[in-house]
DNA sequence: TATTGTTATACTCTATAACTATA
DNA sequence: TATAGTTATAGAGTATAACAATA
């Protein structure tokens, strides 16, 4: 593959939020969607995205783009196909990502020391300040959500992470039934 | 505004899922993003869209136009304004979505009598059909998500919905301190 | 003047398919 | 041949801004 210097075509700012939170409209009969637990992780989602947009609106990221500065600040030299994996992307996902990180000044790509194919990817100085502000920030944020919800918080996230890989499962199983 | 018959400019199918779920890689460093209340969440969304997804291939929707099908039934004549409200969609939004139901014959517009610059949403003959199926289809693989969740299942909704009231006052507070 | 819905546009996000270099 | 990454493209999603009709 050419190791020329390319020419990103990479968004230049953060996609736009949602235009408001999805709560329940008074005098709205939402009929069988008030029943649905994927309709309330749907509500709980939005509202949360929209939560950090504002929160983390002065520094410029999303919430994929924060997972993915994690990541590499975590597991310096690991290879754009294993962000893909960790982010539930296709490749070129991984690479417009790692483009945004590069261009930024955050990340760099370096030679993989065992196979010409790969890249390494790891932080700059830059990136390692970046990610240390917005970890500050996103975790006081998230602790804040948690206060809310008083001693339900930890069982909640215990729930959540049991309810991912129940319907990956089930997710996996209709696949495998095709 | 003009009621001539428009030509509408709407998505043909239905976007594409995640390439994969979101589950945790072996091996990799996660670092904060494992203490997250608001990264378990994320988690937990994508794999039941991925789930929703293939749960309902064969039927050509989305969450986001199921919910709208429900609303249109549940409340026959609303507005697209206040399909917007509900969806947490700007109007230009609800007007693509409406389109999207109107193309297929699920939905129409009908005049609204007490102000001629709305339209009142109704669903037609076809659309209760295919909201009867769907709802069954949703609801049975919603049922089967809360099976495996146990006796977790109802606490979690419950959880879920003081989440979101929690993210979107927190979401409001830091819109007010602007 | 404000509101409802429309139009036109711009921008992001993601995947697919074909390609190059390397294994 | 298979894999890692790239390129080019197409399709989806959302919002913004300006506009017409109506209130």
């Amino acid at each position: 593959m050419s190791r020329a210097i390319r020419r990103s075509t990479v968004s230049k700012t953060v996609p736009e939020p949602p235009e408001a939170p999805l709560l329940p409209v008074p005098g709205l009969d939402y009929g069988v969607l008030d029943e649905l637990l994927g309709y309330a992780l749907r509500r709980a989602q939005n509202a949360l995205y929209l939560d950090f947009y504002r929160a983390t609106a002065d520094l410029d990221v999303s919430p994929q783009r924060f997972a993915a500065l994690v990541l590499v600040g975590r597991n310096p030299g690991m290879r754009q196909g294993l962000l893909a994996q960790a982010m539930g992307l296709h490749r070129s996902g991984a690479l417009r990502l790692t483009d945004w990180l590069t261009d930024r000044g955050w990340a760099e790509r370096r030679d993989d020391a065992e196979d010409a194919r790969r890249w390494g990817l790891h932080l700059t100085a830059t990136g390692k300040r970046k990610l240390a502000l917005l970890e500050r920030r996103v975790r006081d944020h998230d602790q804040g959500l948690m206060r809310g919800m008083g001693d339900h918080a930890a069982r909640l996230k215990a729930d959540l992470e049991r309810l991912a890989t129940v319907a990956a499962a089930a997710a996996a199983a209709l696949e495998e039934s095709k």
